[in-house]
DNA sequence: CAAGCAATCATTGGATTCAATATGTATACA
DNA sequence: TGTATACATATTGAATCCAATGATTGCTTG
């Protein structure tokens, strides 16, 4: 904390909903609880303008909810909630690559995607997969992911993927890290990096009904993670976003 | 305009939000236009402070973008766009009707639907479909629209789909009364209504697949309905929304 | 002793003020 | 004559101030 350094370059209202995001995720501010402005005014260092400025940016974004009488709570989410999230970015990623496959990306917009699809090769391949080696993974399928979602050519589409995957855990890369340290992690890489060849090659073929169903099949992964994660309950310090669940009948 | 009466009940910044949006689909303000603070002040009779706020919500709802040097702007859509965003809308209404299917709505819940269809039968059944029962018609189709949502029973994607049709030319009504002078009118009429039919028996049985299918061509009735009224270039004020269509190399 | 009402206090929503930055215009120089 | 620079002005972003509403607590009464 105390990053109280002004750095001129931002505004005080991204700071905030910075800062505030990262109380959220981090579990600082539990679910159902109610937000004090003052209080966010203290944390965040900005003043309350811009602190209210971020919170409805963040009750846009999904992480807080409007209380009626006034002001904002941290929202809670169940593990179904967090499932269907997954559904809806893999349905939306299909779409996407649907898209890409139908109207002909060129070969030269394939071109960084193939790029990244190699990279992603190279970090795969080796067989104990190192911590760092899995970090990269990380950096290099949200880049994958974002390269495809882009490859739409859908300014609305983007939009939507972007905005469905705010939510952390429903983003492309929320629950890699949760597998690092499962039995069945290599597996899961190579088959997930299985899917990255298919949707590459489905749309290169213009086939696009194969390279919608296969992306709505690799979210399914990630659900997947998310299951063996919980019920295994082991590591779930890796997935600080998970401070959010609450099961659906809690004051 | 004008409505100066205070109107205790509802809050400065809706209000100014409401008026914002009106001021823009109406064509008040012209896309790729600086808004104007000062000059929202006084359109809305509100502050600047929650005249602000509504800036900030209309942004994330898609009708703003912000300008890197400060303020917003109205958004301008390309058609491509608008055909985008009914797919897309198409694609989620399709995912939350497999969602109905696959995990078994209640008799209980289907009955609203099942009532809001017989509603809609009673609408289109008469030959020459007068003025009135068009405008009776968007209001049920928007509702049959909403409970097909909620059946869904997934809260992350009735947000979605809130947020996906929250942009009028997307939303399930947004072009049923452009087509309502069209020679084909009462024909695409007919044939919407048995795709209402056919989602409803879909559900029913648990065919998740076909329920999913169905409405994704439900919505490409709507793009239809959009092409034919643009290129007939005929009744095109009955859609202020359009306003917003700008090709895309303008300045 | 419990329940209801009233009063005080805290907290949010809105208005105004202040500062900083961006834009536009005019002038001067090349 | 065109371009660049400097200055003036307008506009946004932030902070403080004010008002109104909702919550909490204590007191009174049944």
């Amino acid at each position: 904390m105390a990053e109280r350094e002004t750095d001129r370059s931002v505004s005080q209202t991204v700071r905030a909903q910075l800062a505030l995001r990262d109380q959220i995720l981090t579990g600082g501010l539990r679910p159902g609880e109610r937000i004090s402005e003052l209080q966010a005014v203290e944390t965040t260092g900005a003043s309350r303008t811009p602190v209210r400025m971020a919170l409805v940016r963040l009750e846009e974004e999904g992480l807080l909810e409007a209380i009626p009488s006034g002001g904002f709570m941290v929202k809670a989410f169940s593990e179904r909630d967090i499932l269907d999230s997954i559904e809806l970015r893999g349905t939306l990623e299909g779409l996407a690559a649907r898209f890409a496959a139908e109207r002909g990306a060129s070969a030269r917009n394939l071109e960084p995607l193939k790029e990244c699809l190699a990279d992603l090769d190279q970090l795969v391949r080796r067989d104990p997969v190192s911590e760092e080696a899995f970090s990269a993974y990380v950096t290099m399928n949200a880049r994958f992911h974002a390269l495809l979602t882009e490859l739409s050519a859908s300014a609305p589409l983007i939009r939507q993927i972007d905005r469905a995957s705010a939510l952390p855990f429903a983003s492309p890369s929320g629950f890699v890290m949760a597998q690092s340290k499962l039995p069945e992690a290599h597996q899961i890489l190579l088959i997930a990096q299985d899917h990255h060849r298919i949707v590459v090659d489905a749309i290169e073929n213009r086939e696009g009904s194969r390279a919608e169903a296969v992306m709505r099949e690799h979210a399914r992964l990630a659900a997947r993670n998310l299951r063996l994660a919980l019920r295994s309950r082991t590591h779930l310090d890796l997935l600080p976003a998970l401070a959010l669940i609450q099961s659906p009948g809690l004051a």
